[in-house]
DNA sequence: GCACGCTGATGACGACGCGGTATCGAACCC
DNA sequence: GGGTTCGATACCGCGTCGTCATCAGCGTGC
């Protein structure tokens, strides 16, 4: 059953008339006829009562007209479906980020993208860096938003905000006295760090830091992330090195100051895979441009 | 979007593998690469990943196997009901009949047709002569159960039964003292007759065996049908020629009896338009057959 | 009542597209 | 790094589609 066969037998069964039908559908009249005529032979049933001059459907013919109609109908949904998924206006994209990207330009790029593509079902997945490189390599993801960055062979990376780090204090510490504090004034303070691994590590990051300022941390506490890290410093545990991003999220007990002294910042970046030529994902990163480039403006 | 496009692409995304797809569809590689090549630069989008050796279906990709599979479906499905009405084992069938039809062989016809034809939807009305021949020749009904039979170009015409003619008599009748009864010993009687119109009439076949018995019914009463003769007979009213079939349906009150004399009989017919060709009538015309050659060898 | 017109079927021919074989190019594997 | 596997490309022959011309049957009208 040829799908132009069917085009032309709706045609036919519509105008209930041969020439009109191939004038409708852009063609001679002879082919028309012999076209149906195959639809006919190849199903092994009449369709159109040819008996009179007014020709007529069949039984046969009538439903098959239905049922003809259903299904040209059914692919041209299908066809205007599967354009829109193709130019990344429909289907779904999985983003996984850093627990840390849910303070800074992560959730209005999200906004952005949603507001641009809202018949994408965006999957938003937390997860660290370890993960995330395992997972957008298993193709479990699409698109990692990690800190500083992913490497691998098969991974591309884009810079997605270069911002400084910031010194997280306690509210009741005698150091918020002072208007700017060197780095190196604070070897004494007990530092709150991150998990070593796996490597390079966010704590690495710092450690290499107050190692440029000439020391290292005495004192060190663990946590496992920047809200904890964030906890610990609001009860007077010690003091941390987070992104400036960080520092929007208020918390009681807790004030935030630069510092002076080396400040490498810290990069948050877009990684996804080489071979990766979904629509969605360069639609994705394009969104995130625009919006890092227009935050950067302000 | 053309449908063997469709079969080659199912078979590409279910083997994710162009040689197996190939040879599953028995065509060469080469063939089946350009088809689907040409399948995605139609639909404008990327349907399969070839970014590595191992293939894999896109997001748009996905979506139309699913899609794709169902219209295959259902065109495999429509192809199959279509030929089961074309062979007259599906769809629909309007049969008419006279009210005097329903005791003899039509009920047998039926119940045959509908056990050879479970899946054929019979659609069943009584209608006199005149309402049979408008609508089949209106094509409002596919066969017409008249007695006679219906006189037109547009039609045809087969027998169906041929019976003889019987007397209905009340069972208090002292006529029926007498082994036979000679017709024209009746001629006091009085005689339930039928509707003269539309001509010619059941009445004018009984009048027309009176004459050619030698006499006219001096007192005679008009009955609408088979029934309501049967009913004026039983209540003592006169005596009635109705075909031996009505016999069938005992009637307290009513008994029958054969006459000596011109008993032409009466005949059943079935009518239909002579370029009626559905396969359902020429079923139904043989199952007719079948059931009227049974009946008549018992 | 016969001729004309309308409508669908048929015949002959040119063009496009499909499938076949041969071959290339890239990726993967040892 | 050479061999193997797999999809893409090049080129060729044939089938099928669409076109024009014409036929055949039915209905209509003067």
């Amino acid at each position: 059953m040829d799908l132009r066969r069917l085009v032309y037998f709706v045609a036919v069964a519509e105008e209930l008339h041969f020439g009109r039908a191939a004038s409708r559908l852009a063609i001679a009249q002879p082919p028309l006829s012999r076209q149906i005529a195959q639809l006919e032979s190849d199903l092994g049933v009449m369709l159109i009562d040819r008996s009179r001059s007014q020709i007529r459907l069949t039984q046969a013919g009538s439903v098959l007209l239905e049922r003809a109609r259903d299904v040209l109908e059914r692919l041209d949904r299908t066809h205007r479906e599967i354009k829109r998924i193709g130019e990344g206006f429909s289907g779904h994209l999985r983003v996984a980020f850093v627990g840390s990207a849910t303070y800074g330009v992560l959730p209005n790029v999200i906004k952005a993208f949603r507001s641009a593509y809202p018949d994408v079902e965006l999957a938003l997945s937390a997860m660290n860096n370890a993960e995330q490189k395992r997972a957008v390599i298993q193709r479990e993801i699409d698109i990692a938003v990690a800190r500083p960055s992913l490497e691998d062979e098969e991974l591309k990376s884009e810079p997605l905000l270069q911002e400084p780090l910031i010194l997280a204090l306690s509210d009741t510490s005698p150091l918020l006295e002072r208007q700017v504090t060197r780095l190196s004034a604070l070897k004494a303070e007990t530092f709150v760090l991150y998990p070593r691994k796996p490597r390079p590590s966010f704590a690495d990051h710092i450690l290499s830091i107050c190692l440029e300022e000439g020391f290292i941390p005495k004192s060190q506490v663990l946590a496992q992330d920047y809200q904890t890290a964030i906890s610990l410093v609001s009860v007077g545990v010690g003091i941390a090195l987070v992104p400036k991003s960080v520092s929007q999220a208020e918390r009681p007990g807790v004030a935030y100051r630069a510092y002076e002294g080396y400040n490498p910042g810290t990069a948050l970046s877009l990684n996804y895979r080489r071979d990766n030529r979904m629509p969605h994902l360069f639609n994705f990163l394009k969104i995130a441009q625009d919006v890092t480039r227009r935050q950067r403006k302000q």
